[in-house]
DNA sequence: CTGTATCCAGGAAGATACTG
DNA sequence: CAGTATCTTCCTGGATACAG
């Protein structure tokens, strides 16, 4: 097996649209229902809100618990396994603060894309 | 600006095929030419070798060093703010190590189709 | 040697309608 | 409420040819 394996496996995880938000969500609000992640992320819709959510369940990172009652009632929160995530999104999350702060210096306060087309970034990851 | 920003800005460093191999080899190989590079990722694309290596110079992290000469001579290296990218690098690998053990209990040994060939890897970075 | 320019396939993301 | 099913759009990645 490939040595950058170890790192595809992590960036599994995060990779996905609505990954980081998602998981942003559930850690600063404990336990949430299903509308009310809809609600905290008004763009997702439900398609893609399952989808993300049951791939990170089947990664164990957030747990589904289901009630069976009605009308249904299905809650999620992050799995205790995947707490331990929490050392990697900090990293990840005060690098990247630092990073957004090295880019404004490099090449001005919207390099980001936030602004309309400027052909900067020569990754698609902009629009 | 929203929250994830931070997340999303650091993600996009590592999001892209080929940029956790590419960076892995800049790391353990030190300075490296653009067919040295070629070589030692096998199944890249010189498109999406300089694509990548692009977008890593455009955030900082890589170092594209042009020698006028004939033939050309580019080499890469990653740059002194990208070194600091080490931290986060390390976390991800290492959490990417106790999480693929993690889901090997929980799946059986092929979980997820991760561990396939380790069709050799001439750079001697494998293990 | 170190790239660019094109074109194309496949998968991820999105809109919308339907269901227990 | 919490999804599924289906169809469409968009974008990333790959093959190939050409170029300084």
């Amino acid at each position: 097996m490939k040595e950058y394996c170890k790192f595809e496996s992590a960036l599994e995880i995060l990779i996905g649209k609505w990954k980081p938000v998602i998981l942003l969500q559930l850690i600063s609000n404990g336990t949430m229902r299903f509308s009310e992640l809809q609600r905290a992320i008004p763009d997702i819709n439900k398609k893609m809100l399952t989808q993300q959510l049951r791939e990170l369940e089947y990664n164990d990172i957030v747990h589904r618990e289901v009630y069976s009652q009605v009308p249904p009632k299905v809650e999620y929160s992050i799995s205790e396994y995947g707490k331990g995530l929490s050392v990697v999104l900090q990293a990840l999350n005060d690098w990247g603060a630092a990073h957004m702060e090295h880019m404004d210096k490099r090449y001005g306060a919207d390099w980001a894309g936030l602004n309309v087309d400027d052909g900067g970034d020569p990754s698609g990851t902009k629009k």
